[in-house]
RNA sequence: GGAAAAGUACUCAAGCGGCUGAAGAAGCGCCCUUGGAAAGGGUGUAGACCAUUCACGUGGUGCGAGGGUUCAAAUCCCUCCUUUUCCGCCA
């Protein structure tokens, strides 16, 4: 969340900002509040401070085997008095914080105006788009002519949203996911983390999808916890409440995880094949840094993201979100998106951004400098390295041959047992 | 899921409702001793957050979390969380 002292101070910066992604929010009332709890907060600690004085003259009097219960009866109203004017401070307290966790974070300054992804910049293009001699097929008519996809048996079992992989179609998900923690781990540093799939309501509202986006999500009522819509939840609350050493810093991991959507608000898009399902593979990076580190690190995780999409030699391009497609909790971020040959586009297959300190303060992740010992909020990033799904059906479609068969990346090959190809 | 015990500062640990805005230990900082170190002696030592102040400072909060009782809560009551042990179930 925005820090308060920072709406205050740079009111107008911050309502620029928050311009850019194509909204209003009304940041006076937050500053009303604020104003509020401050004027009753000074009254109620003072009186506090004389309630401490002056309660201890009672076991004085009783020692001297005096009378107290004038004073007592007098603390009692005072005692009330406190009760009072502390709960409504934190009454308000509680205003201000709702309020605060439904205000996203301030987009960078580079973020394009804009409120579709026409509007996103191009970053950079890698490779060309696939070009064919045949007439292709999409990966959903690929899988089920292969029988490495089942999307009816999947949703007798589930329903729609779903799908079976199967044989080398499994075989495949297993290898892409696998090299791609293989790559991170071995060629970029990250250390690898297996996270709980479900988690609860407070790590939720660290990332930033609580409160706003409950309608998005899972939920198991039974627990009132959080099927996980990406690893970003665990791993970044990871170190929730905790102070870290400035020497820890920077942390990356990476993990693979199933992530659940229920795409609420999507009817009718991408409903064919692996691309919007209520539950898909994920690789996950991602990183705390430094504040004065965060933008490099960006570029940095970008790079790591974009090299798997190298390895396996797929055609891509690289955007940079405009303010109306950017993320609620997100201050920058660039979309990879690959070349799809049946939707005859780039399509998002990894999402990198820098948060910045929102995220930090709402899941308190702080760090203490070495050189003044100070403690200051860090900051977070992460991005798909990558939607596994999505590169499975890419790689299906990228590398499909005129006999219906697909090639596969040569990368993949000592993961998939030395197989060439998929028939 | 059932039963029991426990959660106090970086760590260990004491704590009869007011003398605990948290004993003691260890650790760490500084000083003495020493040629230098160790040992020994002395001495200091919550972290974080909030308010206020130009600032030094002052005030508030804090004993797993959240409520409650009381003039007053680490201490009594309730709910929850975590850990350990035992039982049940189970990959």
């Amino acid at each position: 969340m925005l820090d308060i002292r920072r709406i205050r101070e740079d009111y107008e910066e911050v309502s620029q900002l928050l311009q850019l992604r194509g909204l209003n929010y009304d940041l006076k009332k937050i500053i009303d509040l604020d104003d509020q709890r401050k004027e009753i907060l000074s009254v109620s600690e003072g009186l506090r401070h004389e309630q401490k004085v002056k309660s201890k003259e009672i076991p004085e009097l009783k020692k001297q085997g005096k009378d107290a219960s004038h004073i007592i009866e007098e603390m009692s109203k005072l005692s009330q008095k406190v009760k009072d004017m502390t709960s409504d401070v934190s009454e308000i307290e509680d205003k201000i914080y709702e309020l605060l966790l439904e205000i996203p974070n301030t987009p960078d300054l580079s973020t394009p105006k804009g409120d579709s992804d026409e509007d996103n910049i191009l970053i950079k293009t890698e490779g060309e788009p696939t070009t064919f001699d045949f007439d292709i097929k999409a990966h959903w008519d690929l899988g089920e002519d292969l029988d490495i996809i089942d999307f009816e048996r999947a949703g007798k079992i589930a329903g729609a949203r779903f799908s079976v992989m199967k044989n080398l179609g499994a075989r495949l998900e297993r290898s892409v996911l696998n090299f791609m923690l293989d790559l991170h781990t071995e060629n970029h540093g990250y250390n690898e983390v297996i996270p709980p799939f479900m988690v609860n309501r407070d790590a939720m509202i660290g990332t930033g999808q609580l409160p706003k986006f409950e309608n998005d999500m899972f939920h198991v009522p039974s627990k009132d916890m959080f099927l996980i819509p990406t690893a970003e939840v665990p791993l970044t609350n990871l170190y929730g409440g905790e102070i870290l050493d400035e020497d820890m810093l920077p942390i990356y991991h990476t993990a693979y995880t199933p992530c659940f959507r229920k795409e609420a608000g999507s009817a009718g898009r991408d409903t064919r094949g692996l691309i919007r399902q209520h539950q898909f593979n994920k690789v996950e990076l991602v990183k705390f840094s430094k504040p004065e580190d965060s933008e490099k690190e960006l570029e940095s995780l970008l790079l790591n993201a974009e090299e798997v999409l190298k390895q396996l030699k797929l055609p891509y391009r690289v955007v940079q979100l405009c303010g109306g497609d950017l993320g609620f909790s997100s201050a920058k971020t660039y979309d990879i998106e690959v070349w799809m040959p049946s939707y005859d586009d780039y399509l998002e297959i990894s999402s990198c951004s820098n948060f910045r300190d929102y995220q930090a303060r709402r899941a308190n992740l702080r760090y203490r400098r070495a050189d003044d010992n100070n403690v200051d909020y860090l900051h977070t990033l992460n991005g798909s390295g990558l939607a596994v799904g999505r590169t499975v059906a890419a790689i299906m479609e990228n590398y499909q041959n005129a006999d219906g068969s697909i090639t596969v990346p040569e990368v993949l090959q000592p993961y998939m047992g030395g197989k060439k190809i998929i028939k």
